[in-house]
This record gives structure tokens, C-alpha cells and sequence, in this order.
DNA sequence: AAATATTTTTAGATTTGTCTAAATTTATTT
DNA sequence: AAATAAATTTAGACAAATCTAAAAATATTT
């Protein structure tokens, strides 16, 4: 089935927003993700159920059914293909792919989706640290965790950010704390919870706030 | 100014049409190259007017004005940067590319045409030996002309092709006749102008119909 | 040049996705 | 549990791009 811009756009956010709260989904919690007004969300919601890509029961919100899962994810897919692609053979940095893939994710044509996983060499993420679901649409998911909830010591990897905003990820770039870096927390200022650390093999220091410890994923080197 | 799909989709027509009669383009034609009543051209006209995009007098045709020739010129240039990333980088054949750069190239990001056209190198001929305008909306012409007007014993190289199909397409990749291939015409068939051909440096001959030579546009090799 | 044919435009309707304002349902207070 | 607040839906309207049918203008025949 061909779903149009709009409607692949309502997926995705149902999709997301589904990530964190699994149970129903709310009209106004939809109408802030896609920017417009709850009545119009309602009207979306009708006609997706019509498509059998949503389950829809007035006054008690959506969820996605398997179709509506699987065209979700596939735009997930596309997306992060998309920015991958960007960043990897375009020299695009992280902070500046987002709007673009938010374009070249409907585009329909499948073969164009199978070249282009090739074409990166079948990747298991986005520039972002972010899974990119397989053909079958499974994640390849790694146990990351928010560095904010770390301990003194560990070694740690830096696999991802839960911000995805440009200002932050540009944040990150100028301290020095890209992906795949290696950090080990050495002190946590107990009054503010705000971290520093050393970055990679060098013995350089950086002092981060809670907040930021709070939107930086890492999984535990070994 | 932003332009949108459809209206995008119509300059490109225009454009197309006026190639070959240089005067004022009826409403009819633009109709056929774009598949939708006559009525539906003349209310995007007027739109298309309004944005001093084209000028148009009522009954008398429309032509592009120089901003309607850029916008024009600019999604021909992404539709052939598109296509030949599609066959240098993904690995399709010139004969599958057109539909997925009908979409690409609505597409809304200068950065990316320029990265894009960086990473090709620069190219200044798409897939079928079309050129692809510069930034500034310069092509570079060669002086190419249908291989059915060509005379016997002249050395050609095939670099463009009249009739974008794919079946015409996949008839010459069967044939041996793609870009860039080395001919010279050893016989032309009198009583129906058919020719027969040497491809390449083997002693391969081919014997092709006039339809088919019409087609196929060539240099002369020096 | 009158009659006929063709092309083009206008008029009115439809679909998609949106809006605001009003009505309805559900949730929260008191 | 009644009153109030919040969330959601319905109703009616609008813009974009399209359509069909009818009217108007231009082109072609005779």
C-alpha cells in the first residue's frame, strides 16, 4: 500500500511516541509530535483506521497494528539509511542531517532502499547511535544506558544521544565527546550531580552538567 | 521561494516542451505531458502567473519567465544528478532510474545538490548522455546529432539517446550500443534506411533499424 | 465570411489535509 | 456525587490540485 507523506508521518510519530508510554496513544500527545491541531489528528486517526494501520476507538486513543508497525518502521528505516548515507558519503556532520532524511524517507521505491543498505555495507546503526532495523524490520539493539546513570570508573563507550537537536550534538562535537569515544566517569560533584570525566587514551578532563550526562547513551566497554 | 511537487512537475513540462517549439506552449500539450485535463493546466497557469513563474495571457499560451527557467533548469539538474548516482553509486542500469528520480529530485536542500555533485565529481552528463547544468544553470552542449543522419564510414561514439523508454534502453544494452560505445556505419540499406554497423574495435556488426537510428544520438570521434 | 471544429477557459464539485469553534466525553476536584 | 476542567470529537470551512460539463474564444473548413 502506498501511504502518502502525511500519513507516514502520523505512523512514525504514533510509533514513537509508543516507544516510551506502551500503552494507548493520546490525540493531543500526536498533535504536539506533528505540529497540528488535535481535530485534525482525529481526523488522521479515522482515516488510518480505515487502512487497517491503526487501532482506533474514540475518546481512547491509538495504537499501531502490525501493518501500521511494519510502515513505521520501514520509514524508520529509510531515515536512518538516509542520514547515514548524509553523513558517510556526503560529509554531512550529525547535527545537520536530520531535516533532509526527513524528506528523503518517503520516497517509495523499495530496490532503492535494498541498494542503499548495500551500497553503506549493511549497517547496524545511524550517525546517531541509533539502530537501523534489518529488512524484517528487527532491531539490532545495544544495552545502552544514559551516562547519567553510570558509576566512577567504568570504562565506557559513548553508543549514542537521547536529544537529538543540533545545538546539542554540536555541543558534544566541541567537547570532544563524538560517537565511539571512550570515557571513564573519575568524579561525580555529589551536590549537583554534574560528572567529569576522561575522554578517549588521553588524559584530558571534561566537566559535564547532569543534563548532559543525562542525554548521552554508553554501553560498557570490554 | 519554495516550490511544491506538482507545480515543480509543471515548469519541468513547460521547459521539456519549449525545447523543440521555441514559441508560446498550448495548454493542451502541457496536459498531455503531465496527464491531467486541460482544465486543471489552465487553474495552475493562472497560479503559476501569479507567481511570476511563466507569463500567460488568456487563449494565448504561456512561456517561462528567466525565474521560471531556473526553478525548471535546477529540478532537471537534481533529476540527472540523481540518475547518476543511482547507476555509478547503486548500481542500477540506465533504463530503471528515471520513475525513483522523478521523486528525488523534489528533494528541497541547495547543500545537498552541491555535496552531491561533489561527490560525483562534477559530472556533466547524466546516465543517457543528457548534460547536467552546472550551478549556474549552464549545460554543456556537444555537438550530438541522430546517428540516422550520419553517413558511411565516419568514426561515432554514441552519447545520448532520443527516446528515453526502457524498453529502447534494454534494446540497446542488448544490442551492444550503450554510451560511449565506438561505431562506424559501413552500409546504409537503401529502401528502408536501415544500417548496418561496426560497434567497438571487434569486427561485431549489427544491423539496426532507421526507427532505432533515429534514437540514437552520436559524436564524432577524433 | 459563415459554419464547423478545436482549443481553452469558467463554473461547480471532489479529495486531502488542515483549521477554528462548538459540542461531547472523560478525568479531576471539591 | 456534583461541579469543574481537560481532552477529544464533530461540524463547517478553507486551500491545493484535481475532475466533468458547459461556455467562450480561436482556428479551420467550406
Amino acid at each position: 500500500m502506498q501511504l502518502s507523506f502525511t500519513e507516514e508521518n502520523y505512523l512514525k510519530a504514533i510509533y514513537k511516541l509508543r516507544e516510551r508510554s506502551s500503552s494507548m496513544i493520546s490525540t493531543n500527545s500526536i498533535a504536539a509530535v506533528v505540529s497540528t491541531a488535535p481535530a485534525s489528528v482525529t481526523d488522521m486517526l479515522q482515516k488510518l483506521a480505515e487502512k487497517k494501520l491503526v487501532n482506533y476507538e474514540r475518546y481512547q486513543g491509538v495504537s499501531l497494528t502490525s501493518l501500521g508497525i511494519k510502515s513505521a518502521v520501514g520509514v524508520i528505516r529509510k531515515h536512518r539509511l538516509w542520514e547515514l548515507f548524509l553523513v558517510e558519503k556526503l560529509g554531512y556532520s550529525w547535527d545537520e542531517v536530520h531535516e533532509i532524511a526527513e524528506q528523503l524517507e518517503h520516497i517509495h521505491s523499495e530496490s532503492l532502499v535494498k541498494k542503499l543498505y548495500i551500497f553503506l555495507g549493511k549497517p547496524k546503526w545511524d550517525p546517531h547511535g541509533d539502530p537501523i532495523p534489518d529488512e524484517q524490520g528487527n532491531f539490532h539493539s545495544q544495552k545502552t544506558f544514559p551516562l547519567a546513570s553510570a558509576g566512577t570508573n567504568e570504562r565506557l563507550i559513548i553508543s549514542g544521544v537521547v536529544d537529538h537537536r543540533a545545538d546539542f550534538l554540536q555541543y558534544l562535537d566541541k567537547t570532544g565527546l563524538s560517537l565511539g569515544k571512550k570515557i571513564t566517569v573519575r568524579e561525580i560533584t555529589s551536590y549537583d550531580s554534574s560528572m567529569i570525566l576522561n575522554v578517549g587514551s588521553t588524559k584530558t578532563v571534561k566537566h559535564i552538567s547532569a543534563e548532559v550526562a543525562k542525554n548521552i547513551l554508553v554501553t560498557i566497554a570490554k
